[in-house]
DNA sequence: ACCGGACGAGACGCCACGTCTCGCCGGATG
DNA sequence: CATCCGGCGAGACGTGGCGTCTCGTCCGGT
C-alpha cells in the first residue's frame, strides 16, 4: 500500500522552500503564531497552498522547519560547519557553564527567537510527535552541550563523579526555562550565573 | 462609558456554570483539546453558546476555571478548607521535600490533570494575559509550599540563609517540569527524590 | 522535442467562530 | 398575585481558515 501519496523529493522547488521558510517566520513574528495562516504564509510566499500541504502535514510543522532551517544558518555563519558541536573547556567548569548559560538567557530574550519557540514548545507539549521531533531536533542538542562538558569536568575531578550528568544538565537548564516558559521572573546573566553557582554548591550550609 | 456590556452576575445560573465546567473537563479529557470546541462544550452541556460567551473570552477561559473549580474541590475534600495552605514540617528538610515533590510527580502523571495542565500551559505560554491568571492562581500557590518549607530550614540553620528562597524552589521544580513538559524522560519518585537530594548537595565534589 | 510532475492560482465544501435574535422562564419587586 | 427584567436554551447567520480539488503553466531530465 503505497498510501496513495508519494511526492518526488527530487523535483522539490528549493526556491519556494525558502520563500515558505522566510514567510512563516516573518508572519509569527509580526501578527503572532495563533494569528499566521497557511494561506497567509502561502499568499506571502507566493506560493499555492497545495506546495504546502504537499510537505508538510500542519502550521507547526512548517515553523518547525523554518526554525531549524534559521538556526542551523545562524549557526554555521557563527562557528563550525555542524550545529553547536563542539563546546567550551577552558578547564573552570563553573566558569564554562557560566557563558553556555547566558548565551541561552541571551537566545530566549532575542525577540525573534522568542515567539517562534514559545509556540513551538506550545505545540509540542500538545501533539506528542510534533513535540518529539521538536524535542530531538533542538532541544536535545543543545542538553548535550552541558552533559558532556559535565562529564569533563567529572573526569577532571571537578564534578562528582557520582551525579547523572543528564540530571545535572536538567538542573541547569529547568529553572532557566521554567521561568522563562511561565514569565515568572526576569531572565539575566545575573540569575544565570547564580544557577550555576547554587547547582554546584548546592542548598545545605557549608560547615 | 459602561462598554456596553454588563451581565447580571447575581442572576447567574449557578447550574449552567457547573454543567459547563463538566462538559469541558470532559471533553479535553476524552477528545483532547484541540479538537474541543466552544460549541461542543455547549451542546455537551445542554446549554446555548451564548451562555458561554457571555462569561468567558475563550475556549482557554473556561478550561482555566474548569480546572481551577476542579482543583478547589479536590483540595478542599482532601484537606484544609482552602487550598494547599499549610505545609509538612518534620524537621527534616529532605524528607519534607521529597514528600511535596513525589506528589507533585503524581499529579502530573494522573491523566485527568496531565491533559488539561499541557492545554493550559501551551495556551499560557502563547497569550501572556492567560498565562499571568494561571500563573498566579495555580503555579504561583504551588511555588509558595516550597519556598516557605525552605525559608523555615534557613531559620532552623537546615538550610544556607544566604540562598534565595525562590531560586531554591525553581531548583526544584525546575527540572521537573522541564522534563515532563517535554517527555525527556520518565517522571518517578526516584527521579523526585534524586532532585532534592542534588539540589541540596550540590553537584561539587565533597572533599 | 517530449513528457511527467511540481508549481501558482484559486474554487469548493466544511466547520467552528463569535454575534444576533427569538421565546421562555425564574426570581425579585410592588 | 401580577409585572417585569434579564439570563437562559436554541439555533440562524455571516465570516474566515481548513484541507482537498482541479486547472493551466513551467521546468528539468530523458
Amino acid at each position: 500500500m503505497p498510501e496513495t501519496k508519494a511526492p518526488d523529493a527530487s523535483r522539490r522547488s528549493e526556491r519556494s522552500r525558502r520563500a515558505i521558510f522566510d514567510a512563516a517566520l516573518a508572519l509569527v513574528s509580526e501578527t503572532g503564531y495563533a494569528k499566521t495562516t497557511v494561506e497567509g504564509i502561502a499568499a506571502r510566499a507566493g506560493v499555492g497552498k497545495q506546495t504546502i500541504y504537499r510537505w508538510w502535514p500542519s502550521k507547526a510543522a512548517v515553523l518547525l522547519d523554518a526554525f531549524l532551517d534559521l538556526a542551523a544558518r545562524t549557526a554555521e555563519e557563527a562557528g563550525a560547519a555542524q550545529g553547536q558541536t563542539e563546546l567550551p573547556d577552558t578547564g573552570d567548569l563553573a566558569a564554562d557553564l557560566r557563558l553556555v548559560l547566558r548565551a541561552t538567557v541571551d537566545e530566549l530574550n532575542n525577540p525573534r527567537y522568542d515567539a517562534p519557540t514559545r509556540a513551538l514548545a506550545a505545540e509540542g507539549s500538545t501533539d506528542p510527535e510534533l513535540g518529539a521531533r521538536l524535542t530531538a531536533a533542538l532541544l536535545e542538542p543543545q542538553l548535550q552541550v552541558f552533559a558532556r562538558r559535565i562529564e569533563a569536568a567529572q573526569a577532571a575531578g571537578q564534578a562528582d563523579p557520582a551525579v547523572d550528568p543528564r540530571l545535572a544538565t536538567e538542573l541547569l537548564v529547568g529553572p532557566l526555562h521554567h521561568r522563562w516558559l511561565h514569565r515568572t521572573g526576569p531572565l539575566t546573566h545575573a540569575y544565570a550565573d547564580a544557577l550555576v553557582e547554587h547547582a554546584l554548591r548546592g542548598l545545605t550550609p557549608r560547615p
